[in-house]
DNA sequence: GTCTATATAGCGATAGAC
DNA sequence: GTCTATCGCTATATAGAC
């Protein structure tokens, strides 16, 4: 039957507990930075115990990022169903990873950890909530790229990788960490780089005739 | 006198060799991934001749990130007589740093860390040459605002860092990594997505008017 | 089941031999 | 002056007490 146990319930809450922690930590420090001990210490828990629900510090890394996924899938289903533009779509959950690192919550690895990659390309839920995140993304792009919305010079996976490296761009931090911008005009902000670029509007139209070459390189 | 004896040559090429290795090292593994030991090995010299030149992995990690500054100020110089206009030698700076990258000559360092920041920040030739080579930038970015060819509505300072961010992007890895593109066509990509942006020019243009709300959030 | 205490290993940094 | 050998510390992971 469906009936869990009530110490089922207890473990899984600690579960969350742990993950949620993890999350915070790897925001906070990225994951060399983070220590088991630290985890441990921050849910309240002996690192013995910790080991009991997760068997590596990678484990904990991949678990974090799967839950951070989750967010990402019911973000998409909420916009799915709101009767945006695909385009409107792709700005919105930009925002919202923005709006998540803003708020010291989203995960960061290292880019280059062969270990830990090899760990996460190995973990089936991480790769399979990855892969869901990214077909519908993928959707939408090719989608707004048909209705003229994103430039169909740039292939459908930039698009996407470029829309992943903004859900980790330092650029917010160090903004942030200036104290010169509140949170919505740093979101405001790097939504406008990201999908506006940092040319002119006016020159970018100019450049459209020949004879100039004042045009960022075109993708060709 | 300004003799400088055969010996003193010797130790500085040495030195040369040691920030060159450190300087790949960091581009391959980032600092956290590199150690000590595997510096000297690629070398050639024993882990204690290293620490003569350089009392720390701080200092090692100081000294590669002052190299590519200098290299970045020299390009800098060649760029500022070459007759382009500010927009297009800011252009020419993001295609450098980009080719850098994809040499594996960009060093890469972690964005959080106390210690490593810490000792930067104290590090007064490092602190020298990121301010020489941001006033140029700026002074560029502000002419080609002036010129009309750089969105205004972006603070100069959010345009600078940009940039930089752009200097190590993890796009350029993971389209690198794919095989799918030559690496002048990565080049042009990312400049196309970092000075154009992800949008069609046709939709920007038709969301400067009033009534449409597919352009990118405004930067207020 | 939970915690204390420890095993094990890797890395930054150094002392001492030649 | 250069290298071998080692120290000391930290961090992941585990065994055994209660």
């Amino acid at each position: 039957m469906a009936r869990v146990s009530f110490r089922e319930q207890v473990l899984q809450a600690r579960e969350e507990a742990i993950v949620s922690s993890v999350n915070r930590l790897l925001a906070q420090k990225g994951y060399d930075g983070m220590t088991v001990d630290e985890v441990a210490a921050d849910v309240g828990i002996a690192k013995a115990v910790l080991y009991k629900h997760f068997p590596s510090k990678e484990a904990l890394a991949a678990a974090a990022m799967v839950r951070v996924l989750d967010r990402a899938q019911a973000r998409l289903a909420e916009l799915a169903v709101s009767g945006m533009s695909a385009f409107e779509r792709l700005q919105a959950v930009a925002r919202w990873t923005l709006e998540v690192q803003l708020a010291g919550e989203m995960p960061s690895l290292p880019a280059q950890n062969s270990a830990l990659r090899a760990a996460l390309a190995a973990d089936a839920g991480y790769m399979g909530k990855l892969l869901a995140v990214s077909e519908q993304l993928g959707e939408w792009i090719t989608e707004a790229q048909a209705r003229g919305d994103i430039d169909t010079a740039i292939p459908p996976e930039v698009v996407l990788y470029t829309l992943f490296a903004r859900a980790c761009d330092p650029v917010l931090g160090v903004l942030k960490a200036s104290g010169a911008y509140t949170d919505e005009r740093i979101v405001a902000l790097l939504l406008a780089t990201c999908f506006g670029g940092l040319q002119s509007r006016a020159t970018a139209t100019a450049a459209r005739h020949p004879g100039r070459a004042t045009r960022a390189a075109p993708a060709r």
